[in-house]
DNA sequence: AATGCAAAATTTTTT
DNA sequence: ATTTTGCATT
């Protein structure tokens, strides 16, 4: 009995085929990750393979994290010196080594969304760029989708010659790039593309990596962008042991410049390719694998494939429709607690899943209602939150002196009576004399006109260069509580007092126990490697497995993960599929996005419900949305419709015609539930005093038939004159 | 230089 | 609707 025996025949091919290159075509829930280590416990168990010449790369640490974990348990010693680690962290590995030979320095540092907006703002101020017509993330896109593709500022240049305003993108990029430079920073792109970079020209780094991977693994191939393929080809060009793993129905991130052509043409590249596709699934019953595949079913231009189970038929998918998205949230609420209640559930067994991140709100208030326990995943990562970041900036100073963005967050928090002229002057004097703005700061005693400030910017030297040199005999944890206590970066939050101050020192305090915990489970822990590791973490990484909460997320953030109880929420079309997509010209989006839908479903093991709400506030504005066209597209039979009183109500007029004309056009099976019923009679008339949720008592003053509902006119007491629709106001008469 | 208010932007998804 | 940004004021 070995451990291949638990393998499907399939499984077993792709494990056992270790030599040239293989595409693995695993649709979810088919077993991937136990192929893939199984595959690496093959390699050095039976093939004799040196751990040290295998490497597997993911897109998450969170992923990689797993995969380590679970090549430990299968193989006996030597899984540790096996290279497992996302793209990025993998570039700066092998960056910090070898990124001399591109000039900079090794202890570069990496710049995030946020730093890269503010780079990007000085280089249009510099430029004279009219941020009204080129805005500053309209530029920052232009030039992560040609490093994407690796097109470098001069090759950018080239390209687009005579197109006037592209070439002023060009001369951005060109700046952007300098000064990134200059500050010894790289963004994400960079990552990814200086390695390219360096691989192709040093031809003797090249071949140590090469020699050194000889077998390589790409999870989620998917989602690799043209960059990331040229990286993975060049390196695996020597030996052929390529082994891809991805499913093209599971390709969600194209608008970050993944390339779904890299899995579709993988053959064609390398032609010598085995090609094996994993269809079992062992994850979800056979009523939601179903609905996964007639949804996707829809799209055009994907390999052939469908996924099947000897999972048992379970029970239908609930699709509930709802006023409004509070009573969405509460019906989500009630229905986790309530299976909880019974026993059917733990916290941890259910996910809700929603395509935007705005959408998390109103689930959580009614979770703190409800007393559930529960985490968000994304939104804004807490490496974004402002006093992490600047704790943080000062590490990175301390750390990279060269970090210009670093020093000028700081140099006035806390205020030390440093404003924007002073730091302007140093600015002109560190351009002038070709200096970093830190080493300005250094000698600002030459810098003329600077007046008293320049004893301020000295005590703020100072401090940095103390903590520079106390770095030898200091810990990180202890240089970060010096700078606290200097700073008096908590005790300033302490004296505020109020809530968000106390939130924020929450964080500061998780801040420190996070230096804790790497400085503990680290070999060499040192600062540059701390800062390393923050700057590379995706809010996915940290979900915990042996707490018990439900886990509200992104359908993004989903991939990869299954939960027994999924919820689907917001499924409207405007929502999800996104109202950019539906009104696009370009109708691979649109696939995208049921890719997005099946993703999500095949998230489920046991238990899917799809919810909807009729109306919805977004930015302020109500929107009537119509119920999504992928729910239209799972065959009824799979689908529980609990029917009540309250869920089917009236459409506004408006709304009628909308989705008239969509059941029209929609030629699959359209469920009873989306047919409009006639209003009944109204509970109240003219004259009547009537009761609103939010606007509160008012006097009808004009009711008006329309085709299938009712516009009432209320002249509320304290809200004003409103006109509404009776199906959707809800107004209860008051007696009187 | 710091505060406070009005205007503008935001929301599709993220390593 | 909420949050960020820019501008003007003190």
């Amino acid at each position: 009995m070995s451990i291949y025996d638990t393998l499907n025949t399939k499984q077993k091919e792709a494990v056992f085929q270790t030599d040239g290159p293989v595409l693995i075509l695993a649709g979810a829930g088919s077993g991937k990750t136990r192929v893939l280590t199984h595959r690496v416990a093959y390699l050095i168990e039976e093939k004799g393979i040196n751990p040290w010449n295998i490497m597997a790369i993911t897109f998450t640490n969170k992923a990689a994290g797993e995969m380590r974990e679970r090549v430990d348990g299968l193989v006996g010693f030597g899984a540790e010196s096996i290279w497992v680690s996302t793209f990025h962290s993998t570039c700066v590995r092998i960056l910090r080594r070898y990124i001399d030979r591109l000039g900079y320095d090794h202890n570069f540092t990496i710049y995030d969304t946020d730093d890269q907006k503010t780079i990007m703002k000085e280089v249009c101020k510099y430029l004279d760029i009219d941020t009204k017509v080129y805005k500053e993330k309209m530029l920052l896109s232009a030039i992560s989708k040609a490093k994407d593709e690796l097109i470098g500022p001069i090759q950018y240049r080239l390209n687009v010659q005579g197109d006037y305003s592209k070439e002023k993108i060009a001369k951005v990029y060109e700046e952007y790039q300098k000064r990134l430079k200059s500050n010894n920073a790289l963004d994400f792109d960079d990552l990814i593309v200086k390695t390219v970079e360096l691989f192709r020209d040093n031809e003797d780094v090249l071949d140590y990596y090469q020699e050194r991977f000889k077998y390589i693994m790409v999870d989620e191939y998917q989602d690799t962008n043209t960059a990331q393929f040229q990286l993975i080809s060049i390196l695996a060009s020597k030996y052929r042991n390529l082994c891809v793993v991805g499913d093209d129905d599971q390709s969600i991130y194209k608008f970050r410049g993944a390339n779904i052509s890299n899995i579709l043409d993988f053959e064609k590249v390398y032609n010598e390719a085995t090609v094996i596709k994993l269809e079992q699934n062992y994850r979800s019953t056979q009523t939601i694998l179903d609905a996964a595949n007639h949804v996707i079913q829809n799209n055009f231009g994907r390999k052939d494939k469908r996924l099947w189970t000897e999972n048992e038929e379970g029970e239908k998918i609930a699709y509930r429709q709802f006023q409004n998205a509070y009573e969405e949230a509460e019906y989500i609420t009630e229905d986790i607690a309530q299976k909880v209640r019974s026993g059917a559930y733990e916290y941890n067994d259910c996910a809700i899943l929603y395509r935007t991140n705005a959408q998390s709100r109103t689930f959580e208030e009614k979770f703190i209602l409800a007393n559930i326990p529960y985490k968000i995943v994304g939104g804004i990562n807490f490496y974004a939150r402002k006093e992490i970041k600047d704790l943080l900036a000062y590490l990175k100073t301390i750390d990279n002196a060269k970090d210009d963005l670093s020093v000028k967050r700081i140099i006035n928090v806390p205020k030390r009576g440093i404003g924007a002229a002073t730091i302007a002057k140093v600015q002109d004097f560190a351009i002038a004399h070709e200096m970093s703005f830190y080493d300005a700061c250094r000698v600002v005693e030459d810098i003329p006109s600077i007046g008293k400030s320049g004893a301020k910017i000295k005590l703020f030297v100072n401090f940095i260069q103390v903590l520079r040199s106390k770095l030898e005999f200091l810990s990180v944890t202890e240089i970060m509580n010096e700078i606290i206590e200097e700073t008096g970066y908590v005790r300033d939050l302490e004296a505020e007092n109020d809530e968000e101050a106390i939130a924020r020192i929450q964080n500061i305090d998780e801040l420190i126990s996070k230096i804790v915990t790497y400085e503990e489970s680290t070999d060499e822990p040192s600062l540059s490697g701390f800062l390393e590791e923050v700057a590379l973490v995706a809010d996915i990484d940290s979900l915990a497995e042996d707490s018990n909460h439900v886990v509200l997320m992104t359908l993004h953030s989903a991939k990869g993960l299954e939960f027994p109880n999924v919820y689907l929420a917001g499924m409207e079309d405007g929502i999800f599929p996104s109202y950019m997509t539906i009104t696009s010209d370009d109708p691979t989006e649109i696939e995208e996005e049921r890719r997005l839908c099946y993703v999500g479903i095949t998230r489920a093991r046991q238990h899917l419900t799809l919810t909807c709400a009729k109306q919805r506030m977004i930015r302020g504005e109500t929107q009537y949305n119509k119920v999504s066209r992928f729910i239209k597209e799972i065959p009824s039979s799979f689908v529980d419709l609990e029917v009540t009183e309250d869920k089917i109500q009236e459409m506004p007029k408006s709304m009628l015609y909308q989705q008239a004309r969509n059941t029209f056009q929609s030629k699959v099976f359209e469920p009873k539930m989306f047919q409009v019923k006639k209003a009944e009679s109204l509970t109240y008339g003219i004259g009547d005093t009537v009761k609103h949720i939010k606007f509160g008592t008012g006097v009808v003053t004009a009711i008006v038939e329309g085709g299938k509902d009712y516009e009432v006119t209320v002249a509320f007491n304290t809200a004003g004159v409103k006109k509404m629709f009776a199906s959707f106001a809800k107004l209860k008469k008051v007696e009187q």
